[in-house]
DNA sequence: GCCCACCGGTAGACACTGTCTACGCACCCT
DNA sequence: AGGGTGCGTAGACAGTGTCTACCGGTGGGC
């Protein structure tokens, strides 16, 4: 009635989705994945070779997400501020959806060339290349671009890890990223 | 004769070092390590109740290592050239041993209270808040040295990744590195 | 209109994993 | 000498990913 009419592949990713924000990236079994889906557990194999390609298109769909979620945000103003909102925006991501985070860089699990990263991943980092050298003429925003990257990146992962919190007893991510953000971009009020 | 006569829990260790480094982190099976070591399946559990605290023990080493390579270099000089030292010798320590460094930082692996990474990670990060105080006097060194940490984490992992390299068409990380030594901590030569 | 091929799901086997339990051997202590 | 305990063995168990044989329906070619 619902949606039952999509069809098993599609079915598969949205049950993979739903299940790693429910129970973590361990909990994503091929067999669970096919019995949450109401099928026998070599039925994914029809559509989907192998696990990792199973986990690289769930993976595909977080990134998909995250491309939209940072897009929605910081659409306008000065380059600098937009890029404050981007930054934010892809922490809370990271932050709200651990399990899916974490499986999107796992890379002993997603072999590289099946999810197509390059349709998701690299648009969002372009746009970040073109913010830097908006936000901070005169460097290679390429290079500042890819270490401010970097930085949230490892943001995200510490912080999910709860090593930030330990080592520098912060409470909150956002010091943490606005002083990344002036480091690299220079102070907001510039 | 050689070291036959050490106990069965460091060997057991020394082979889960040595795998990792041979064949990456997935390789590190309760069974094979027991294998490698000449024991049965069973033996382990005499010394560790379950595989996330060998796998803990395996990773404690990592973290030994690292603090190793980190003190030998950036020994002197002033605080800015010793975090340059530290910085690089962090990079060089994650990228010659990927499987070691990926393993360290799998917190779904590692139930975070065995390893007891207080006594290794901790003094190592308390030096770096030391060193960026020294360096740029007149900041909060804490949140500084937490977002370069961060930083230089974010680094390794994504160009050990392979992320970096795609995104900004670099063939050497150490331009990021400095890239992002000079945004945390002002210009060398200033 | 029939037959046949094929798409897509089922069911079972296989090797492998981590954990648990029963067993046994050797050694040490009194 | 005897009993207990530390430590490794061996087998069972549930669970995993992959492979293979099977098979029901559906659609196209003649």
């Amino acid at each position: 009635m619902t949606d039952v009419e999509t069809g098993l592949r599609d079915r598969l990713v949205d049950v993979g989705v739903d299940l790693v924000a429910r129970e973590g990236a361990q909990a994503l079994t091929l067999r669970e994945i096919a019995r949450r889906a109401g099928v026998s557990h070599g039925a994914p194999r029809r559509h989907f070779p192998t696990h990792l390609e199973l986990l690289s298109a769930i993976a595909r769909r977080g990134f998909g997400e995250l491309a939209a979620r940072t897009a929605a945000r910081g659409g306008q103003g000065p380059a600098r501020a937009r890029l404050t909102e981007l930054a934010l925006a892809y922490l809370e991501f990271a932050l709200d959806n651990r399990g899916m985070y974490e499986l999107m860089f796992r890379h002993d699990v997603l072999e590289s060339g099946h999810l197509r990263l390059r349709d998701t991943s690299l648009p969002l980092f372009e746009r970040l290349v073109e913010l830097t050298g908006a936000a901070r003429p005169g460097v290679d925003a390429r290079t500042v671009a890819g270490a401010l990257w970097a930085n949230l990146h490892g943001i995200a992962q510490l912080w999910s890890w709860g090593s930030l919190q330990l080592a520098t007893g912060a409470a909150d991510f956002t010091p943490l990223v606005r002083a990344a953000l002036d480091a690299h971009l220079g102070p907001e009020d510039a």
